[in-house]
DNA sequence: GCAAAAGTGTTATATGTACACCCATGT
DNA sequence: ACATGGGTGTACATATAACACTTTTGC
């Protein structure tokens, strides 16, 4: 066969999908949305949120598209994680499917329209049986998403405008499921520049109050620093 | 449009396909082999080797597949790097492409087979244009080597068996493309535990000669441990 | 004896981690 | 005055970066 001809010939049979890896923080820790599938096959596991690529549209808008048809959601910041397209993966027939993953604050979502999708939090530590390869690429988001959030901004995203520490730590700790020290969290904090201090305090969550800091995003944009 | 009904109607119209950022470390430096297009679009151009992947096929299977045609290469420790899917990134249909990537020993490459195929070695800090978007491709892929080569075994292909520090050394520099401490560099070596001096030296490259070392794959998969 | 490559240690700096107490406030 | 959450500093271990001289050997 020559794979070269396959412009004219049209022979190649493999559709292309996007998957989304749909990261939910609630009570401070990381939840995953999930569908339940009501026919065959793998009837009765649960899957991730997926969808075939329009043909006029860029990869990047059809997970976007995806995103939104299931869940309401605009303007998530998403990213790609990888590809999978071992040729048995899907029964149903020959599909390559590129995984995105995305974090949001599940407060955000609509709740009724997850529902009448049959779509469910979990929490990543508890997750269901996953029909497919979605296992991995779940897996594969996880150690993308606790890496990409120490090193880049994007749990930002989560917060309202102002925040205090206190508020970015919890945030912190609930994705990476593990307690850091305020002490040393702090400091590193103090050494990014982007953060700035506000003469403003919250004192919605303590009698004290907490300052409120913001994340100047042209700072950030100049030295790129992010290490948290 | 109903997305999801895509199984059945059979209107999604994308092909898929891999391109193969292929590193060829030569004269101490990197090269990258790339294909002279004779044919529209976008003639004269230069663009990475790539094929369609085949309806039955693995993705890492056609990436290999493709790697073995155009090269003659087998065996070669390949990575995806991610996908591409701009819409209009490819003016002849829309394709979605996977880009792949591999570091070899341009040594062990075949050079008829490859000129036979009109493709070309150039160094990758003086490359050709490049078609389509191969010019993102190459970059990601670079960025991705650099960071790999220093986390992970993978130069280690490149060696033979038994292989002296300074061996190992040059390729790093070559690769990174800037010089390292010899000092630090054996410092950081010595701690990792899959590196096992030999009783024997290469004599071929000095008087002195320099003791051989070989990478215990068995000890690099308990410790995990790789950091050059 | 000299040219050429292999080999070796120390210091300074930055980063990560562990750890315990005082502060401000509303009740 | 006490309970609650906010805020602060120091000591130790580890990792990184810079730097110059001695060793071995063939010629």
């Amino acid at each position: 066969m020559r794979i070269e001809s396959l412009f004219d010939q049209q022979t190649q049979q493999i559709k292309i999908a996007v998957d989304c890896i749909i990261f939910g923080f609630n009570n401070n820790r990381l939840e995953c949305l999930l569908i339940h599938r009501g026919a065959e096959p793998q009837k009765g596991k649960w899957s991730l949120i997926g969808g075939f690529i329009g043909n006029d549209e860029d990869l990047d808008e059809a997970a976007n598209r995806v995103l939104f048809n299931l869940s309401g959601l605009e303007n998530v910041y998403m990213e790609q994680v990888k590809a999978f397209g071992k040729a048995n993966r899907d029964p149903r027939g020959r599909t390559i499917s590129i995984s995105y993953t995305a974090l949001i604050l599940r407060s955000e979502y609509d709740d009724d329209r997850i529902e009448e999708h049959g779509a469910k939090w979990f929490p990543v530590d508890n997750l269901p049986e996953l029909a497919f390869d979605h296992v991995s690429m779940v897996h594969s988001a996880i150690t993308r998403l606790r890496r990409r959030v120490r090193n880049t901004p994007i749990a930002l995203n989560l917060l309202p405008e102002k925040f205090t520490i206190p508020q970015l730590q919890a945030l912190y700790e609930g994705i990476l499921n593990e307690s850091l020290d305020k002490r040393n969290f702090r400091r590193k904090l103090n050494q990014i520049s982007a953060f700035v201090k506000l003469d403003e305090k919250d004192m919605s969550a303590s009698r004290r109050g907490a300052f409120l800091y913001t994340f100047d995003q042209d700072r950030y944009n100049h030295d790129q620093y992010f290490n948290l």
